[in-house]
RNA sequence: GGGAGAGUUCCCGAGCGGCCAAAGGGGGCAGACUGUAAAUCUGUUGUCACUGACUUCGGUGGUUCGAAUCCACCCUCUCCCA
């Protein structure tokens, strides 16, 4: 349960509080001793919504295996129950509701990508999807034994609701809560789970669980949330243009992905590299230090780093070097993204520069293509291209492939398939 | 169940029957400046065969030479009363 950093002895509460992954805890003394002298089973909750997780549950993800890590054993919890109602907290509208197969097919995904940071082998973790309990209970005995333990008045004063007291909340969602709390009842009778843990939004839906289990079973438990990876803004991270930042190397590449931690606010580098990094604490103090341009090596350390835990050492090594390559102008065309554009899209004298721009996505439209072209956005080869009109002949494409570059940070390599 | 109001482009939000592909802001994209950062400034932001054409303003019909704007019905949402 202890870990030896830099020669000094850090317990995994310490450490995680030190990594300011901590945002409340049910009882900080308790945990404190819990986690650190004791091995406890606690479950983090995911709700299926998404065939990939993204960059809002990768610090979910990371604290499981800090824990797992100090010997505790993690029970991820997948919602394919509550997925089929979706939590109202901090949302402003309803969810879309999901089907069961839509649902099932998400957690298989889930699955796959959290094995890459959390070891599944031998019980160390545990799986459990909470429609194996909820889809069949009955409804008048779970009011009966569940339901009167709830006081609509204080969940109505939850935080959590205050933005769908404005807009209307239904019966139905709010049932969210009263699920979650089942779940925890549920696990602490039939998995000895002591604790949940949970995003700091998940902080009303964590303390209905420990009460219902006080009082339906006078059992002590315990909930502890952690920050939200949110920009030095406010906002929360891994939103980009194209929506979310997807773990799944199909929905976001690993390119892209490491991209996207390279080019983080320079107010945001070192607390991405304590809450997504197993980077020592003490190597992050000095990369602290830094100040200016300097901050560009240690967001280089962030993106390899962050790549190399979701994608592995391997396409962490390509991402770096093909940015690398690419921004220092000898561009690498072997790791370059690749884009494919038809033979049949050529015409004799070539392809109408716009026509490829939007074939390969590099432009939504052709219409956005052509307004690249005005104003600047596009070279060739390495070569601005200004006229709207440019054809691109077959024969550019005799080396086997060209390079479209847009704007400052987007390169890709184009062939013909 | 009764009454009031609202649904506009990615989001918020303006919009006299023609001058509306639709103000303004946000966001996005591109350019300048930089450190692949931030801030700032500029341009741009429905589609296409782009000095023109076509499809958009909850849905379906209607009035009109002409509708996001007027009428009818429907759907959805909010609010007040029960």
């Amino acid at each position: 349960m202890l870990l030896f950093l830099g020669g000094i002895i850090v317990t995994v509460f310490e450490e995680l509080k030190a990594r300011g992954l901590i945002a409340q805890t049910t009882d900080e003394e308790k945990i404190k001793d819990l986690i650190t002298n004791d091995k406890i089973r606690f479950y983090i909750g995911f709700d299926p919504t998404a065939d990939s997780l993204h960059v809002g549950h990768f610090v979910q993800v990371m604290v499981m295996a800090h824990m797992q890590r100090a010997g505790h054993t993690p029970i991820a919890l997948f919602g394919g129950g509550t997925g089929m109602v979706g939590d109202p907290s901090g949302k402003s509208d309803m969810r879309k509701m999901l089907t069961r197969e839509t649902i099932d097919h998400n957690i298989e995904c889930f699955r796959k990508q959290m094995s890459r940071l959390v070891d599944f082998s031998d019980g160390k973790a545990i799986m459990v999807n909470n429609a194996d309990w909820l889809l069949d209970l009955n409804y008048i005995n779970f009011m009966r034994e569940i339901g009167v333990h709830f006081s609509v008045n204080r969940m109505l004063a939850a935080e959590c609701y205050k933005q769908r007291m404005e807009k209307g909340l239904t019966f139905f969602e709010m049932n969210y809560m009263i699920m979650q709390s089942y779940d925890f009842l549920h696990l602490a009778r039939t998995q000895k789970c002591v604790m949940q843990l949970g995003g700091d939004d998940q902080w009303s839906n964590i303390i209905g669980g420990i009460e219902l289990n006080r009082r339906c079973d006078s059992r002590e438990v315990y909930g502890m949330t952690f920050n939200l990876l949110l920009t030095s803004e406010g906002k929360k991270m891994g939103k980009t243009e194209g929506g979310a930042v997807w773990l799944d190397p199909e929905k976001t590449s690993p390119y892209d992905f490491y991209q996207y931690w390279r080019n983080v606010d320079d107010a945001d580098v070192i607390k991405c590299l304590k809450m997504l990094t197993f980077v020592s604490l003490e190597e992050i103090a000095a990369y602290e230090k830094c100040t200016g341009s300097e901050l560009n090596a240690v967001k280089e350390r962030l993106a390899y780093e962050v790549t190399k835990l979701i994608h592995g050492e391997e396409e962490a090594d390509k991402a770096q070097a093909t940015a690398k390559a690419l921004f220092s102008n000898n561009a690498d065309i072997s790791t370059m993204p690749t884009a494919e554009v038809k033979k049949e899209s050529f015409t004799d004298d070539g392809i109408l520069l716009t026509a490829l721009l939007a074939e390969t996505k590099l432009a939504p439209s052709r219409g956005e293509a052509r307004r690249l072209i005005e104003q600047g956005g596009i070279a060739v080869d390495d070569e601005k291209v200004t006229v709207v009109n440019t054809v691109i002949p077959a024969s550019a494409f005799d080396k086997g492939y060209i390079v479209v570059k847009k704007g400052k940070k987007v390169f890709m390599k184009i062939v013909i398939a």
